[in-house]
Parts: C-alpha cells; structure tokens; sequence
DNA sequence: GCGGTATTTCTAGATTTACCGAAATACAAG
DNA sequence: CTTGTATTTCGGTAAATCTAGAAATACCGC
C-alpha cells in the first residue's frame, strides 16, 4: 500500500457521517447490514448514505453485495487492518521511542 | 476521544502533503524537526506548509515549540497511539471475529 | 535599530466536498 | 406487466479545501 492509498483510506473515515457508517458496519459483523438499516440507523437521506458509501467502497474499506432487491454492505477487515498496520507501521504504534528504528526502512521513497 | 474528534484527525491525515509531513515527523523522532526542513524534504512552498501543519496542530496530532527563529514541530506520539487505539477498538484490530464481542459495548450511543 | 533568516498570514482562484430532493433504476411478487 | 420496496443517479447549491505568491511578522546578531 502506498502512502496515497493510506491518505485516500484515511479520508474516507475523516468524516463523521462515513465513520458512522463505517463503525456501524464493523459492529454488524461478518454478516454485514443493508443500505436500508444503515439509512434508518443513522438517519441520514438515502442520497447522502449512498454518496458516502460509494467512497468508501472506492478506497476499499466496504464491500457490497446484492440480495435481491436489498444491498449488504460488509467492512473489509482485511483491508482495515491492513490500514491500520501501515498507519501504525508509519507511526509506532505503543511505542514511541521507536522513532530511530523506524528510519531503518525510510531509504526508500522521498516523501 | 468522540466520533468527531476522531474523524477530524482521520481527515487531518487523510490528505498525502499532511500523511507526509507527519510521517517525516514520526521518523524524526522526539527531536523533532524544523518547518524549513520539511519544506526542504517535501517540497512544499512554505505558505502551504504552513496551511496542512495548522490543521494537523489544530488536530493535536502535531506540536510546535519556538527555537529562535525555527518552529520545531513534533508528532505527538501520545496523541496518534490513543487515534489509533481508538480506532482499534472500532474496527477490531488483527480480530476481524471480534465483531460479535464489539457489540457488548455498543449500547451507549446512537451512530 | 538594521539586515537576514524563518515562518506565518493574507488573498484569491480552482477544485472538491457535503448535502439532499426528485427522478430513475433494480428487482421480486403477484 | 404492474405494483411496491430498495437503492442509486441526477442536478444544483453552499461550504470547505488546496494551492501558492506576496506581504507581514518573529527573532537573532551586529
């Protein structure tokens, strides 16, 4: 994963609404929940739902599938732990004196 | 740490200019390291610098201290392990089978 | 106080975003 | 093939964001 990929994941849970949504969907489990009951969960208009959640399948943090005429959405934790290694990889995760460490494996790239 | 606080410091990271000047940050350690010599590494013309450092001050991810005429900015560790523990806690961190158990504690709050 | 370096604030344009009602589409049932 | 439910796309507006040059500020050394 490239830091742009991370920004743009990072970004799609950096609003209220989509994290709202996001968590709601991790807490539904592997089973995942429908447009439906994340629209009447929340509150929020089906247009408004169905623009977030379209961002967030873009970055690859939900996935839909259709049953009939009702759509499951399911977080991706694969992908999702995957940020969060990276993130955490990026930023030393409960241990912040590994900052010198880190830079081991910082020959890479410029940014 | 709230839903809103968490979303703003997701966003303040999900933009690739502001993930790059906080992760040349995190690798700079507890020293720290200068405005100038992230505008050198990165880039980036100093006004919109300026601009992505506010918000990532603004955020707490990020602190700055006056040395003479240099800003020192430093990631603050502290912060961005409780961002990503947070985070963890939503979205079930190396258990994706933890969804069932996550919600033992989703009684409280609405979204 | 003057000169020089470091950094921010001001300003402004281009782009993107969030929002949501109305209309359109997808699909199952009868 | 009509009706009803689920969801998306369309259209449009208001607000926020990114970008960066130019001007202003902060601070040190002399």
């Amino acid at each position: 994963m490239d830091l742009e990929t991370l920004a743009k994941r990072l970004d799609s849970l950096g609003n209220v609404t989509r994290l709202s949504v996001f968590r709601a969907l991790v807490r539904a489990g592997r089973d995942g929940a429908p447009v439906g009951y994340l629209q009447r969960r929340l509150g929020v208009p089906g247009s408004t739902l169905s623009h977030h959640l379209r961002k967030l399948i873009e970055v690859g943090l939900v996935t839909q599938e259709r049953q009939a005429t009702t759509l499951i959405c399911r977080a991706d934790f694969e992908a999702m732990n995957e940020t969060l290694g990276f993130l955490g990889n990026e930023c030393c995760r409960d241990l912040p004196l590994c900052a010198a460490g880190a830079e081991e494996d910082d020959r890479r790239d410029v940014a």
